[in-house]
DNA sequence: TATTTGTTTCAAAAAATACTGAAAACAATG
DNA sequence: CATTGTTTTCAGTATTTTTTGAAACAAATA
């Protein structure tokens, strides 16, 4: 078939297509990893697009590389800037409006952990909390009558909720613009054998 | 409708509905986190009711309590034995095989970063790795005739391959058996404010 | 204000995923 | 090795999630 896109095919053809099929690789396997994450697949492939070619896209050209739909891209897109790893982005002379992924990578899962203990942690947090008071309120002096079995549950109760607490602060201080100093910390302390 | 089952309903009335409800309660809340954490919502139910009533049920059991069927309990299961967070146990007398959580928040949490890395993470890096050589070996020696675009792409992928080789050591490191240590670094790490 | 261009929404369709139930395989016991 | 009790498998079915595509909406232009 003919190309209806005036593709830019500079440089040598052998370079060009190979670095389109790494990213198509790329896309293709960041894609894999979206049922893992709990997210759509196409909404990883969007964001793995955006990142591997590093330039701002607009719908069209997303719709038109991944051969998906305009709803499909529009949703996923907007998905992407709540989670706040694509930012919008104008071209002058241009109405369309281009989204481009953000390129440190470190900076990238920053914004993803902040968001999923916004999203995850600490939503359930408050859910254990509450069930946690089903079977009575923490305070060691209540010598109250509890049963042995339910002693042990609220223990189980309180030794989850205590994790998920620690994760919860651990993840905001990573995630924290100032969490920067994080990414040295980490470099360090896992090389350390 | 009148019970089949000859349930322990021992202890006065109420407190046995309260400590059943908080159950309840439980292994639907965490059932709700399947989606985010990719895995079925029977099989974190499943893994909640092992855990919060720190029994070991047999298939039967589970069956009857989240009303699911023999085929669902048996791979729910098996799933989460994969995982290392449930074990077998055996009754004298009984036939039946019974299965208990692993009740230590720490070492759960372990079992399931130890897995997480080892299904997710290292198979990522391992593509990664793949759809980097396609562009390049990287050497800082070879001074190739490398487009400005091919660099920057190559550059990407590296940040990301470093990204997750970080995560995967410092994993490891929490994920072994020696990382029992951990929980007392995290907790204070923590809670410096 | 009408027109043109671009974006979002959402009901319906498609696709992917999970669940059931019955049969097969397996294991323990006499 | 036949019987009985238990677990696993898997084809078919049900449910949930994702995607499409067209209409509604919004913004800019003439």
């Amino acid at each position: 078939m003919e190309s209806p896109t005036g593709d830019n095919q500079i440089g040598p053809q052998g370079t060009e297509t190979t670095i389109r099929e790494a990213q198509d690789a790329f896309v293709a396997s960041w894609g894999q990893m979206s049922g893992a994450w709990g997210i759509s697949r196409t909404m990883a492939e969007v964001h793995a697009l955006l990142f591997v070619t590093g330039e701002a896209l607009n719908t069209d050209e997303v719709m038109e590389r991944l051969q998906i739909s305009r709803g499909n891209a529009s949703m996923s897109l907007r998905a992407l800037l709540e989670w706040g790893i694509v930012s919008k982005a104008h071209k002058r002379g241009d109405r369309k409006e281009y989204f481009q992924a953000e390129q440190d990578v470190w900076a990238m899962f920053r914004a993803i952990v902040r968001e999923r203990l916004k999203r995850e942690v600490e939503p359930l947090i408050a859910q254990i909390h509450e069930i946690r008071d089903l079977t009575g309120v923490k305070q060691k002096g209540k010598a109250d009558a509890i049963s042995a079995e339910t002693h042990l549950h609220n223990e189980r109760l309180d030794e989850l909720v205590d994790f998920f607490m620690t994760v919860d602060q651990l993840g905001q201080r990573f995630a924290s613009p100032q969490g920067r100093g994080l990414r040295v910390a980490a470099k360090m302390l896992a090389k350390i054998s």
